[in-house]
DNA sequence: CCTACCGATCGGTAGG
DNA sequence: CCTACCGATCGGTAGG
């Protein structure tokens, strides 16, 4: 039974991702099962928990993955690459849970909508807070912390849009590519 | 006539963009415009027409704010610097319409979304050829100019997630943040 | 631009 | 897990 939840999740991720939450029905996901659409009700209450279901396992990643580097001590630019990295490995290691969690969040009803909005402004405070303690210690240049934070969030959150996992770039050099780009921008090396 | 079209594409914008296309139905644009459901159908052909004249509108927008300066002579950083701006502006001046060419577009039928892919193809390779241009002149630092692009462009496109006009941050003053943050990234500015 | 309607499909349930 | 069904809603059309 739980293998069959399982299923289902997995089957609704990728359709989701492609298609979107509202343009997929549960026909589409019990016809990729070999079932019909009522049968899918044995395991799952609704179309709705599917989708929280989805989402809300792939905040628990994100927040597994980040958050010890965040709250450990040491030089800001270093957790930083490394809270990149992180990131950009739960997104790549399951691209189209990450993209439903990332971008149809919204289609889940208020209660567990405003959860997940508590819980994605949780995640970004910590890019945030590392960010600004890079600046309190001199290490780190940056007027607006909470604008880098949304900044870096955002074009790695793209990422789940094109990345293909037997394209050129691995997650790891895709990471540090990014890294690269936030700390030090496209300013010519000095040596 | 014109005009009741016009009205069309601009309510059916604001739904798109904050339900979504598939979510949105011709019946809630009829009742935004105090209509029935059927009569639409006297100024539009289809739904999907309307989502291809919001998405086509806004491509031509970015390609004709963009492209003049990423064309001209100049120091790269400088030519960034206003794209970045030019970029920041349409996406600010009609977050809804932008919104919905930016994340939207892929519920076009195949044709059009051809047609999308390889207009946001193009648009893409304004930013990637003045990175590639900085590094030729020595003037900018990039082992990968079309990630650069991609970088740059996932995070500017996201405002249309969370800009408000009535938010703290301005359309040029945010650019400018972000300028900064593609050119110059997080490094302690030395003096 | 409205009334009235078309066939198709939606999420979900009853009863086995 | 299936058959058979529920009421609601979908995009779109005919005819005025």
């Amino acid at each position: 039974m739980q293998t069959r939840r399982r299923q289902i999740e997995d089957v609704a991720s990728a359709l989701f991702s492609s298609r979107g939450y509202a343009a997929t029905s549960m026909r589409d996901i019990a016809r990729a099962l070999d079932l019909q659409g009522g049968s899918l009700y044995s395991h799952i209450p609704s179309k709705e928990a599917v989708l929280a279901a989805i989402v809300e396992e792939a905040a628990e990643d994100f927040h597994a993955a980040v958050r010890p580097v965040a709250e450990r001590p040491g030089p800001a630019a270093e957790r930083l690459r490394e809270m990149i990295a992180a990131h950009v490995r739960v997104v790549t290691g399951g691209r189209e849970r990450a993209k439903v969690f990332l971008f149809e969040w919204t289609f889940l009803g208020e209660d567990r909508r405003d959860a997940v909005a508590r819980s994605r402004s949780a995640y970004q405070g910590y890019f945030e807070r590392v960010v600004a303690e890079g600046v309190a210690a001199g290490e780190l240049s940056a007027p607006d912390p909470k604008l880098s934070a949304v900044f870096i969030l955002s074009a790695m959150n793209a990422i789940a849009y094109w990345y293909r996992p037997d394209g050129a770039l691995g997650p790891d050099a895709l990471a540090g590519h990014y890294a690269e780009l936030f700390l030090r921008g496209l300013q010519a090396h000095e040596r």
